[in-house]
RNA sequence: AGGCACGUAGCUCAGUGGGAGAGCACCACCUUGACACGGUGGGGGUCGGCGGUUCAAUCCCGCCCGUGCCUACCA
């Protein structure tokens, strides 16, 4: 009988993958129209940057954001999922870098032009393989839509938001303490210069007073800066220093008079309680700087190098410099001592290099008034983390936000549209070109050459992709978006500032939910690098054990609030799952006939409404795990009812009919079995598409769409309480005949006798066959006679189960078990005694609970005295040998 | 220095105010017509430590220890 299945003994997923995807892509299964009436439901993709490739952060956040999409299209929404790529100024202009070093040359010679030609071939390059990737992994992105960065829409969006902030004053132009890599030969805010542990030495240096042979001490971790001191500083109220402040000091080396001042900012527990103050080149100093007035000396050149400023020593470099003036100071005894100190420095996050704190003109964002709405949002629940602890993490950076330098000294980006008079010197800020000078009228205006932070037009990506500044219909029906879905080490640099522009120009939060995934770690709870080699590839693993697999592990791991550990072990699971799923489908497609539509089976029996059931709760379960962001539950959720009850119970069970001789048990059977596994398929589609898909398409009488239009199975009627009951009574007598098998070393293929009571009647009745089945009962009995002496003797569903034993030898290892059967019953016994005993528990405790107790208590000592006699009477007749 | 997590079976982790679960690993038996990437059964945990609240704490609270991450100008 059957079909012969036209699924292969294996899953080879591959050609599998590539196929159903080419598919939906060509069915345009991702598109959302903005005609489509249904609700809509959208996000945007964090888009990577078109010098990447795909790692386990990608392969994590955009399968759950797939897993999402794909789910809520099942649910009927009209889903659209913006892809895209980000130009990552910096990042793709070091890289670029590195390639022409390679060919000997710099940028430099190159000239600003030929350098950005280059960069676009390398992203026309790149950028397409970051999307093959993304598509390998089955994303459901809407292609059609794609955007990148610097597309002209986009840079329009980032020239119109330039424009309105500077109008409204929010965007303006300072000379300002900043971070400066002198190896990019840029300015970096604060958030690309990240502090790192590096070794370090205090030196104590001697700064003479000018009127007098005394002298002040002072400690500092960069010796070489006192050539931009301007004053040494101490606390107002440090009595030590107090009757000095005022007197001048010799600045060593240079000779120049610099103040000794009074600041709160120092420490007076610190050195010697006096701190050198350079205003040009330390952010407390700058501060201290501005407060009293100050000079500011820079010492140092773009490069890096020292300048005019620094006298004899300019030209060198910091660590040269450093080198030298610690060497003149202990040639002139001006140092006093160092000592080892280990500090945190702050590195490009880019190149790694040491990064210099100069004042620089550059132009910035006022970012107080935008973060004001943009904390209200959040606290107001208009946007919600998931998991919610992040919203500290996000308060915290807002309520403590800095101005933001927003220009870079690069190439490769957004260049800032202002323009500055060569005749007056100052700004034209527009959105078209400019002809003339707002302010004197004067033709001759030369661009800043300077682009804009990467983050800058990442701040828009919500908006600006969707056709901002113009009003779109897409725009109308997709903002805000449903979430964003991202790594916690991005909520200031990016969730944050496209929080304060959403708000700002859309007049709405960007989205309803931001989701924070957990990050990937090795097997060993090591964050995963290049150097250290322990880094996992998706793409090997997805050619190894295939993308369901990779996917369904990712999902199954992304708990709240705990970063994944991930090893080869946990990949293999989840490939078996992928395994148990084909090969049941496999049963099942041997055992569906053709043609069943027409033909009318029998009413569906306990078996069939039972896994109807147990899958309508599996999917109620999936559905709120996924509305919750709990990931792994809506896996686990699904893992349980696909193996441990459609494959354990159900197919086993269905058996009986499917082989049976009934044709139309067999037919209402099939037609359950195909439902139910169609049913799983939709279910685990957005976890695992490929398989589930290959899957759907070989099922007999399928409608001929895809499974992503079948949307979600309506539940079946519920089971009843009494039918609910009878599937538990029968799982759990079946479980206790394998029990006592397994306990007693019956050999697996032994058919066993067993005896139920009159009690348990219409249980044997219903299900002989399924109990003879599943636990290799020969013959099932109902009577309510004694257990013979050679029989064990075991509870279950309230009834007493008795397995005769062929072999008398079994009968030690019977008491064995009932010996460790009554002692687990005692135990348990002696704790519900005592809490039955104690007053206060059965005053205070709620009524159900101590009725429970009384209840538990009554079966305990029912089944223990069972036990004790039974015990008694085999050791009697086994002749006390135990 | 402050903040936030985490500490549950050998490992990776779920979980709940009423004596704790899964996967992997382990042990035994089983190549039974979907599946050895499998089936059935089993062993294994004073739920980090100490206090407190409660009739009852693995769960709530406090302190401590350990681990990780983030923020911070200690020169």
């Amino acid at each position: 009988m059957g079909a012969r299945t036209p699924l292969p003994t294996r899953f080879d997923p591959r050609p599998v993958e590539s196929r159903w995807y080419t598919a939906w892509l060509e069915a345009g299964l991702f598109h959302a129209r903005v005609e489509d009436p249904r609700p809509p439901w959208s996000v945007v993709i964090p888009p990577p940057n078109v010098t990447g490739s795909l790692h386990l952060g990608h392969a994590l956040n955009n399968t759950l954001q797939d897993v999402l999409a794909r789910h809520r299209r099942l649910q009927g929404f009209n889903v659209c999922w913006m892809p895209g790529t980000d130009h990552a100024g910096i990042a793709t202009q070091v890289v670029v870098e590195r390639e022409l070093a390679k060919e000997g040359k710099t940028r430099h010679e190159l000239g600003r032009e030929a350098f950005v030609d280059r960069v676009w071939e390398w992203k026309a390059r790149s950028g397409a393989r970051i999307v093959e990737q993304l598509q390998a992994l089955g994303c459901s992105c809407d292609w059609e839509r794609e955007r990148f960065t610097m597309d002209p829409g986009l840079s329009r969006a980032v020239r119109e938001v330039f424009v309105r902030l500077h109008g409204e004053g929010l965007i303006y132009r300072d000379a300002f303490l900043v971070n400066w890599c002198p190896r990019c030969s840029t300015v970096l805010s604060d958030l690309e210069a990240p502090h790192r542990p590096s070794p370090g030495r205090l030196y104590t240096i001697r700064y003479p007073f000018v009127d007098g042979d005394d002298a002040i001490e002072i400690a500092t971790t960069r010796p070489e800066t006192l050539l931009g001191d301007t004053a040494v500083a101490v606390h107002p109220e440090d009595e030590r220093y107090a009757r000095h402040v005022g007197r001048t000091l010799r600045l060593p080396l240079l000779d120049r008079e610099i103040p000794l001042v009074a600041d709160a900012f120092v420490d007076r527990e610190f050195g010697s309680g006096a701190v050198k103050v350079t205003p040009g080149h330390d952010p407390n100093d700058f501060e201290c700087g501005r407060r009293l007035g100050l000079p500011i000396v820079n010492i140092l050149n773009p490069d890096g190098t020292l300048n005019e400023n620094a006298g004899p020593y300019a030209g060198l470099t910091v660590s040269e410099a450093r080198g030298r003036v610690v060497a003149d100071l202990e040639t002139r005894g001006l140092l006093l001592g160092s000592r080892e100190h280990p500090h945190e420095v702050p590195h490009c996050d880019r190149c790694d290099t040491v990064v210099e704190p100069l004042v620089s003109e550059q132009w910035f964002m006022r970012m107080e008034p935008l973060a004001r709405p943009a904390l209200e949002a959040v606290r107001d629940g208009r946007t919600t983390f998931h998991p919610r602890q992040w919203e500290k993490t996000y308060f915290h950076w807002l309520e403590n936000v800095r101005p933001w330098v927003i220009s870079r000294q690069l190439w490769w980006g957004h260049r800032i549209p202002a323009w500055r008079c060569t005749a007056c010197e100052r700004w034209t800020v527009a959105v078209e070109d400019p002809s003339a000078c707002i302010h004197c009228g004067e033709a001759e205006l030369e661009q800043d050459a300077d682009v804009l932070d990467t983050w800058f037009s990442s701040a828009l990506w919500p908006f600006s992709t969707f056709g901002w500044p113009d009003a779109t219909p897409e725009l109308e029906l997709f903002y805000p978006t449903s979430v964003l879905s991202t790594a916690h080490d991005i909520i200031f640099f990016w969730v944050a500032r496209m929080m304060m522009m959403g708000l700002h120009f859309m007049y709405d939060v960007p989205f309803r939910d931001v989701y924070i995934h957990p990050l990937i770690r090795d097997a060993e709870g090591k964050k995963m690098s290049k150097s250290r080699g322990n880094v996992i590839d998706p793409l090997e693993v997805m050619s190894a054990h295939g993308t369901d697999a990779l996917r369904y592990t990712l999902v199954s791991l992304s708990a709240q609030g705990r970063d994944i550990k991930l090893g080869e072990s946990q990949l293999e699971g989840g490939r078996a799952f992928v395994t148990k799923l084909w090969n049941a489908a496999r049963f099942a497609l041997m055992n569906l006939e053709a043609d069943t539509a027409g033909q009318a089976g029998g009413a569906a029996g306990l078996y069939d409404r039972w896994i109807r059931h147990r899958m309508d709760v599996a999917l109620a379960e999936t559905h709120a795990a996924l509305d919750a962001y709990r990931f792994n539950d809506a896996a686990a959720a699904l893992y349980r009812f696909v193996w441990g009850e459609l494959c354990d119970w159900y197919i086993e069970l269905a058996k009986l009919a499917l082989q049976g001789d009934e044709p139309r048990a067999r037919l209402a059977t099939q037609a359950q079995l195909r439902e139910v596994l169609a049913g799983a398929l939709v279910a685990l589609h957005p976890i695992m598409p490929f398989v589930t898909e290959e899957i759907f398409q070989a099922l007999p009488g399928r409608d001929g769409d895809f499974l992503m239009r079948q949307g979600y199975p309506k539940p079946g009627a519920p089971l009843s309480d009494a039918e609910a009951a009878e599937m538990d009574a029968l799982v759990e007598v079946v479980a206790c005949i394998r029990r006592v098998r397994g306990e007693l070393g019956v050999p697996a293929g032994a058919k066993v006798q067993a005896t139920l009571p009159t009690a348990a009647g219409t249980l044997a009745a219903r299900h002989g066959a399924a109990i003879r089945s599943l636990c290799q009962v020969g013959e099932l009995r109902v009577a309510d006679t004694a257990p013979s002496a050679t029989a064990a003797v075991a509870s279950a569903a309230g009834f007493s189960v008795q397995v005769e034993l062929a072999d008398p030898s079994f009968l030690r290892d019977e008491v064995r078990r009932l010996e460790k059967t009554l002692g687990r019953l005692e135990k348990d016994l002696g704790f519900v005694i005592r809490k039955l005993e104690n007053p206060k528990f059965v005053a205070r405790a709620k009524p159900e609970v101590v009725d429970a107790e009384r209840e538990k208590r009554a079966r305990l000592d029912d089944e223990a005295e069972r036990v004790r006699e039974r015990l008694e009477r085999l050791r009697r007749a086994v002749g006390g040998a135990s």
